[in-house]
DNA sequence: CATGAATGAGGGTTCATTCAT
DNA sequence: AATGAATGAACCCTCATTCAT
């Protein structure tokens, strides 16, 4: 085969895409300002992602799969419930502040509505092990006999809250960070500890 | 400039602007398909409005401005900070409910770097009452020692966790309304009562 | 209503695009050309077709128009069917010498696959009387039995290689024209008079 | 230059391109589309074919050569000039009813201008004979006194109509191919037979 | 020679904005 | 002030052709 495809390319791209849609907004960003910032000719755009479509799905799927890497690798499959979701909390706002571009465009992307719904599945699934977690912790009464999505979207909204403070003030990162957990945990344990 | 000669014109524009935002996208909404939901030729749009990010900047002001009225019309200026509080969620949440499409809009406006960060100043501002509150109560050690606006944002960021489960769940509307608030509650004040 | 939309514009775009199609190929021939040719910008030709397709039909139906009306305008109704066919071979003739881009373009048009089986229908509409008149002339005898699709047809083939030959060889093109009739007249009738 | 290796893969590729057209049109036929019917790579068409127009002039060479081999091959040099005429004739629709699709593509390709004169001359070369023939019958007043090209395209012409029909109505095939030639004979001889 | 990724000029079309009416 | 035709820069994408493998 003549001049495989690229893998360094194709990442080269989706980084592009990040950052072209951090700086400029998913609205106002041209495929051209793209693949300029990637190094390469308008058209090979188009042999690695068939539409501008494509490309947006596949970067998207590509910083959820990263994200569910940095909270899952190392996720501790023992111990208490408080410490666990402890650490996913850290792993979270920690590659979120670490990260902050890649998260801003997660969030411009989760509402946009070119992101298809297999899209939102697949990006979805490394964190079923959460929910997981999640539907046993209620089971025991460790935490609330709440619908165990809810307690998800109020862990990640609050993070998302808490990595706008740590990034707007990172000298009390660490404090934030902790306070953030806390609010969390208070709101949805049965009792605080 | 003076005035421009109707206001039902500038207001059937904005509530134009917010279907159609809602209906396409941000991304996808021509002024030309604005204009024709509001009923007014194409060129009109902009002797209201002198470019259309002066629109969509106006839009999020005046989604705000009533979302704030919302809240603070008829907010009671006594009582238990806890009923207090539990006033400006309901209040909050049921305009959410009430009105999907503009608060998804906002969502919209929201992350999209459309808005300036004088719309948001603007936007913000009514709200300065409730960060006062919020002030009042740490001090007297109602709520926990945390920067009154992460408190805000926490309770803006439950809220709107909130109300996406409101709107997707119906029937279950009102538990939703009642769980959300005990998580911020619990989550920021001192003592659960 | 303001600057209303102008016929001349239109018929300048049409015009236009006859003079494209006809130096350039239907194929290779951008809008940005007819546009050019015909002195509007770019985008002014959308707003008189809707897409480069809506232009083609639009030009197929107006040659097909004007050359009927230069078929049929003065077309004698009364005298004998050599007389009578005779004049239609004339106009038809004629018409193609005067018009010789347009014809080309006529017959590029006729076998591309842009023009829509109803702008064919609508363009053979005016031709009907002349098969009218075929059909009257077969029952009487006058004619030979085929079906006079097929006679339609041959007087088609024969007139446009006759143009052929009237173009190619102008100072010959009286001859040409004459005996062009008297080879289909020969060919299609029952008696040569 | 040296023939290239595979004279299969050129004819592959010169069948794929007649396919191709045939379905899609002259214009919107990619290269890419014939090689991936040809079953080779894009980049190999242009090892065969220095550009698409020299692909395409080939294309109408060839299938002009294998008519005039349909129509020559089995010419009869001897007998009257309306049986030879008439051979020739038959052996025309035969092929063209054999090869629809060769047909179709030969005459989009006779309006393209991109096949060159020079193509077109190659083209007519075998034709030659059919052209000595029609003269030697002028001079001896069988045929009438008109040029002689205009004989032949005069045939040419009401041939190909005649394969109109033909194709169209395949259950009167014979019918349309006898009552063709007899209004071309008519129209030409000086004394029907 | 065969392959198919890479190239970048153009293609048709959209759209925010202007301006003649 | 209101209208909507006019404008032309940009957009996404295609495709003939080149060239590294």
């Amino acid at each position: 085969m003549a001049r495989p495809k690229s893998d360094d390319k194709r990442n080269a791209l989706l980084l592009a895409a990040e950052q072209v849609f951090a700086e400029r907004g998913l609205a106002a960003a041209p495929t051209s300002a793209i693949s300029r910032q990637a190094g390469v000719a308008e058209g090979t755009l188009f042999t690695y992602f068939r539409t501008k479509d494509d490309l947006v799905n596949a970067l998207y799927r590509s910083i959820k799969l990263e994200l569910a890497d940095a909270l899952m690798a190392h996720f501790p499959r023992q111990g208490p419930v408080r410490d666990r979701l402890e650490y996913l909390w850290n792993a979270f706002v920690d590659w979120g502040v670490a990260n902050p571009q890649r998260l801003n465009v997660l969030d411009q992307l989760s509402v946009a509505d070119i992101v298809t719904d297999e899209s939102k599945a697949v990006g979805y699934e490394p964190f079923a092990e959460i929910e997981a977690l999640a539907q046993h912790s209620i089971r025991t009464e460790i935490l609330q006999a709440y619908p165990c999505e809810f307690i998800a979207a109020s862990m990640k909204a609050l993070a998302e809250t808490t990595m706008g403070f740590m990034n707007a003030y990172p000298a009390e990162s660490g404090l934030y960070r902790k306070i953030g957990f806390d609010v969390f945990w208070r709101g949805v344990a049965r009792k605080a500890d």
